[in-house]
DNA sequence: TATCGCTATGAAAGCGCTTTCATTGGATTT
DNA sequence: AAATCCAATGAAAGCGCTTTCATAGCGATA
């Protein structure tokens, strides 16, 4: 539309005012500026409010690099997370931030896309940068980055599920594949399908899987890889998941999710192919994103209070800055919300077993 | 479950290597050394591999603060968004994230909902933290913050928007409203109503409003604030908004929503209502956000590409600061999409007016 | 062989803050 | 009135790097 204007404004480096100056003009030392900029020490209120106004008149923002140099502390926390495309980790990441900014801290993020490698540079570029704390998602990384993480000498905290190694805010993400399916079995399933995302570098999807499998076995109902097709944490990976299921001699009667992203792709793949929810397939997801509960049929899944999360790693990563005792272990808590896309299967989906007989 | 453990672990103080030690252990003085980590000066080959080596051995992380402190650079890049629990921007801060990584860049972000205030206290505190460059989204800001802007020793670039004071590289709102109007109107369709988000410090929603105000007066028709509902940026925000709609005494036939998540909810309200889309009523959004394509009817809406967008903000930030010219504003192309939630009006529907003869 | 011009390295001066330690002077105590 | 204590401030030493500026070699040139 208008003609490009080509900008040629060098990038100048006007000198900023520093604290020094602020000093002179509120004839104090840079000492007791900074004290006062600082508000917390024994300073005269009424010089706090000279060098105050002070700094105002000249336009004065402290400068971090040097106050960080000095001081040790950067304000700043980093969080390295898989991706930003996934509502959940924005969501928990949007939490995350907005807690920091309250108490004056930044907010370093990285995201890796799965990639172990671009990950422990992730690490690697923020212990040297200078964080004060970090948060890490999942318990699968490089031998190197576990290394990093464990002998860093800031509050690092895993989120999303658990080790021993480090402090952990996370979900029992194998329950929630317990519980996923349980209901499925409650319900009268006895053909089951599961939809993953992949799980390399992913150990929430494998302990979801593995928790799905402990359900079912317990019903003696064994779970082979070839019934969990494993796809794309998307839309398109969920349909392609079920397409995949369907294509199976027994087709599944009920699918587990291993995220609420994939079993929307699932639900709307079923309509598609005008199959019946909860009819003719039940679906349980994992998240309980905004959708499941607005999409048709309302989709039952299980309930992980993943802003809450961000909320609590948080609280948690400023708790130990202040030196305070936590629990090296929190466990969020999980809950099955019954919705609209599981039920009963209907008798020719319904394996007849000698112990069904109902 | 597992019962707490309470950590005791105080936060150390573990005296990292700095460059000086690696400096005597490879035998240089810490200004070679420094060379020979930076890579690029006249250091011989050998004298670099033994720095590194030096380096590798101790785990030596250069520390951020003093390198910035010294060079003046933080290798740091400044990200103020409204909110990333919108996948656009969450989308968007993806892309600008990895473009940056690649080029040995790190992100600072922060996001405000919204509240001015919040982002002027962002602004401020990023520019003094020290960011080497800095993205804001809209042209909505305080006149404090504007001034912070503009007058930043660093490169600012504006972004989804546009505004003459600011380096920019947006989407034209305006256009896109025009385009979902336009769209609408020449399908037939006369009695219209539009979804849009909050428009407070938000001028993309205003815009498109404009846009869409403009295609209507085109064909002499009006769009009363009283056919605008306004709510939040959610899927309930957009049921609430056709609910809204549909409620006036002429409901529409076509609705324009100010973005595809409000636009998704429309459809669901619909489907719940027993209103055939696009028979009862066409919809159209604005973004082209995944689940646009995959919902039942898929989705007619205004194609924004934002990942995009974040790429090109990271590549511009970074040609700025390599000293290159820019254009000081870039367009990023938009289209219409069309699917299946718009179609002709039907009979019924339509109003009879005497230039509307068919 | 004396001079010049490089190249690889070192010495040292900060970058702009924070923080310990010392100092001052007034209020309090005896 | 002398001794004591404390509150408010200042002096100065870094924090760990980068970056001139200077210097020492050493091959090339005349």
């Amino acid at each position: 539309m208008a003609g490009a204007d080509w900008g040629r404004r060098a990038v100048r480096r006007i000198p900023r005012p520093t604290l020094q100056a602020v000093a002179e003009r509120a004839g104090v030392s840079p000492a007791t500026a900074s004290r006062a900029m600082a508000g917390s020490a024994a300073v005269l209120p009424e010089t706090v409010e000279r060098v105050r106004a002070a700094a105002a008149a000249l336009g004065y923002l402290p400068g971090g690099p040097a106050q960080a140099l000095a001081s040790g502390r950067t304000q700043t926390i980093g969080a390295i997370i898989p991706t930003l495309d996934h509502a959940i980790f924005a969501r928990a990441v949007q939490a995350l931030q907005t807690s920091l900014a309250r108490h004056g801290y930044q907010l370093l993020l990285a995201a890796h896309d799965y990639a172990a490698a671009q990950e422990a540079a992730a690490v690697r570029s923020m212990l040297g940068r200078g964080v004060d704390a970090l948060m890490v998602v999942g318990a699968d990384h490089l031998p190197e980055t576990w290394t990093l993480l464990t002998e860093a000498p800031i509050p690092v905290v895993l989120s999303w599920s658990f080790d021993e190694r480090l402090d952990a805010i996370g979900f029992d993400n194998a329950q929630a594949g317990y519980l996923a399916a349980r209901h499925l079995l409650d319900l009268g399933h006895r053909r089951f399908g599961m939809v993953s995302g992949f799980t390399e570098a992913n150990d929430r999807a494998r302990l979801r899987i593995a928790g799905a499998r402990r359900a079912l076995a317990e019903a003696r109902i064994d779970l082979p890889n070839a019934r969990i097709a494993q796809a794309p944490f998307t839309l398109a990976g969920g349909r392609a998941g079920l397409a995949q299921l369907l294509g199976l001699a027994e087709p599944p009667s009920a699918v587990v999710c291993g995220n609420d992203l994939l079993a929307v792709g699932v639900l709307l793949e079923a309509e598609q192919r005008g199959l019946r929810v909860p009819q003719d397939l039940s679906v349980v997801g994992i998240d309980n994103l905004e959708i499941a509960s607005h999409i048709a049929p309302p989709l039952t899944t299980i309930h992980l209070p993943t802003a809450e999360l961000g909320r609590q790693v948080a609280e948690h990563l400023l708790a130990r800055l202040r030196g305070e005792a936590r629990p090296r272990r929190i466990e969020m808590p999980i809950e099955l919300v019954e919705r609209r896309s599981s039920g009963p299967p209907t008798v020719e989906n319904t394996v007849r077993s000698p112990i069904q007989a109902a």
